[in-house]
Formats: structure tokens, sequence, C-alpha cells
DNA sequence: ATCATCTTGTGAATTTGAAAACAAGTTCAG
DNA sequence: CTGAACTTGTTTTCAAATTCACAAGATGAT
């Protein structure tokens, strides 16, 4: 958030990865880590982590390593990782619901505040408010910028829409395929393009063997 | 799945976003595409959407461009996507109903057979059979490579179990971090570390402008 | 049939990312 | 307090991926 030192696009693909082990060790009562053990636990050399970690300051100490809290801690400020992020989710459907009762939300990013649908009154059982989409201008929380998109229908338009009422991040778990302005990060979720991948990578390395695999 | 010359990592990660456009521009009833014209649909430069797909063959003709059928089929042919990936499903929760429940599996890579839950007994209404765990070795479908992960608890015994009983890719919706030995490959879908990983890259480009985005 | 106009596929160059190597600072035992 | 043993952060080296640039082949209008 301060002086981002381009930060290299390959390296903020890993943070999340760092953030989930380091919460992880924390709830084991871990306080102390090295990047040769961190290296072995998310399967990342320890020269990279080293070096990803670099981007955000000097947080380690020679000859004793990191302290998890510290790191925590400096990852969410200094990524701007404020743990309110207001966010909405379109389309109640089965999908829409599931994540609607996901209850990990809360002290990671933020929280989905409400949710929109085409027909708000079907929905039943959710823990947040479901409204009509054509109350989104009335409705759209204040502050908020990102958007979960668990629609399979009108996908252009919906996003369209979204992008025009301020949203500038959206998670789509839509397995079409949208365009959208430059300036819009978009990250795709999508159980069926997974699945590709992973068949493609397995038939590619049944030739050559030797690929390193974790999560 | 023939002559694969070392397709690179980063190659390999595209071509189920190729795919799925390729599938659009069918649905629109387009036959023929150029490079140009997909590097724009897609938001990844014409050049390398060639040098991605010479990897396959030489699958163009100068001066006229591509054949989105004849592309679509050398996809499926040469990267081994059969069609009939027999898929199982861990955990009928929320999220594995949701997704059981999606109906755009069939012709795409192949279809979830079974699932499997710790308490079949609870779950009702869905499409295809829920075994308790302890038939697993017993019900699991023949020539069956592929598991998604629902579940949010004993993930690594569950991982374990899997690995031990000839699964080697795994599609994971679990958030807890797990380890796999390194000829496994994991594909991890975790919503908050896709927001995570939104915000990071909101708050790195508003420094300095200028980012290509796309789904 | 011919030619101007396209578009692919690929060597070469450039940029980007990862790994090795090491200097400098810290810890902890005695 | 002293020094051996560690571990970080960064410089340098190496590898991978992307982009450039262009030759070679195809098209379609005339």
């Amino acid at each position: 958030m301060e002086n981002f030192k381009q930060v290299p696009k390959a390296t903020l693909h890993r943070y999340p990865i760092y953030l989930k082990a380091l919460r992880k060790l924390k709830s084991e009562g871990i306080e102390r880590v090295m990047s040769r053990e961190l290296a072995e636990y998310v399967a990342i050399e320890s020269t990279t982590i080293r070096r990803d970690f670099s981007f955000l300051g000097n947080l380690g100490k020679q000859g004793y390593g990191y302290n998890v809290n510290d790191l925590i801690r400096v990852f969410s400020e200094q990524l701007g990782m404020n743990f309110d992020e207001k966010i909405i989710l379109i389309g109640c459907g089965n999908l829409g619901k599931a994540l609607l009762n996901y209850n990990q939300w809360n002290h990671v990013v933020g929280e989905i505040v409400c949710a929109f649908d085409l027909a708000p009154e079907k929905v039943t059982g959710t823990s947040v408010p479901v409204y009509s989409m054509d109350e989104f201008a009335l409705r759209k929380p204040e502050g908020c910028r990102i958007a979960i998109l668990c629609i399979s229908k009108d996908i252009q338009k919906t996003v369209d829409f979204l992008v025009d009422n301020g949203i500038f991040g959206i998670v789509s778990f839509a397995s079409e395929h949208f365009t959208v302005p430059e300036h819009i990060i978009v990250k795709q979720i999508d159980v069926v393009s997974s699945i590709q991948e992973l068949v493609f990578e397995a038939n590619s390395v049944s030739e050559n063997e030797g690929v390193k695999s974790n999560a």
C-alpha cells in the first residue's frame, strides 16, 4: 500500500498461499518460522519466499527467522487487507447459497454483506438479506468494491451492469466467457477448467516425469 | 498425448481459456477465427496464442486463420480430453451438493459418477449415488483418477486416503492447507484466496497504473 | 492467372521469474 | 564477552516465458 516497488505478478499470486499457511501455523501456536521450514510446508523454494517477503520490507532477522504474527500483520497492512471488505454476491442458486452459508469469511477478508437475485422472494434460509437486482443502486453497500458472481445466464449484461455501478473486482463462478474494461480485475473460478488443466498436465507429464505439486 | 514437445506450464494454463472461448464462438455459429481476433477476445497477445497453438501442430492456415471446430477437436484429442473422465466428489455439504447439481459437466470433461460422505443417509436430492466413505474401495468407479474435495475437516487424512487409493488429481475447495506426494497434481479453488489476490492486485496497481484484465 | 494483402509459425531478442551463492547481521552456548 | 553456527536479504547467474520481426504460404479481387 505504501511504496510498492513493482511487486511481480507471480509474487502477488503467492501471497495468499503464504498467508494461509501462516494462519495455520499461528493456530498451532507456532510463533517463529524460518524460510526453509515454510518452504517445505508450501512447496516453494526458500529463496523465492525470502525474495517475495523482501518486497514488503525487512521482515526477518538473520539467525532467527520470521515472527509469524508480525508477518501476518505486515501482510494485512501493507497489502491493504483491512478485514472488512464489503462484498456482495450476485445469484442465489445452489452455489450462491452454499457460499453464503460458508462461515469462514470473518476476519479473513471481510464479509458478504448482502446478495442479489432476480427472484429474491424464492431464496430462503440465508443469513444475509437478498434483494432484487432492480434495487441494486439503492441497496449496494457503501464502499463495496467486490462482487462474487454465481449466475449462469446474462453474464455479460450483468458484468457490464456491475462495472457501471462502481464494482472493480469480480470473482466469477460463471462458466461462460465475458470481457471487461482494462481497469477491472477478474478472478475466474471454474471447476471444469481446473479439471481440464489437471488432465492436460497429467497427460503431458506422463511423457517426461518430474513435477512438484502441492497445496 | 502423442509427441508432446515439452509444453510450457504457462501454456498449459491457458489451454482451458482458449477452449472455453472457442466453444463460445462455436455456439455463436462462428467457424473461422484469426489469432488477432481471439487475442482481443481473451486478452492474450496474438503472438502468444499462435505459439501456444503451435505446440499442438500446424493448426492454422496462412492468410486464413483457424477453423474453430478443428481447433476444438485437436485440443480434445491431443490433450487427452476424452470427455468421459470418471470423477468422484468427496463431501456433500452445501457446496458439494451445489456442484453435484451443476448441470454443465457433460461433454466437457466427463461427469461426476458418484459422491462420498461421512453421513450419506442425510444427503438428499442428488442426481448421483452417495456412498459412505467406508465403502470407498468397493464403490470407487473403474478408471477413476480425479476427485473433487468439498470437506472442511480432516483434510490431510482424507487426502492421504485418496492418494493411497489411486487418485492422482485433486481439485480442492477445502480452505485448509495440506501436502501431497510429488506425483500428485492439485488444483486449489479458494474464494477467500481469490479475493485476497484481487485486493492485493488492486492495491498494487493503484500505485502504478496499467494492467490488462480479462476473463 | 496474377498480384496485393493477409495471417500463420518460428528463429532471435527481450523481458520476466527462479535459483544459487554469499556477505552481513543475529543468536546462543559456554 | 567471544565465537561458532544460523538465517536473512541481495547480488549474480541461470532458466522460462513473452514479444518482435519476418519468411513462407494462402486468399480473393480483378
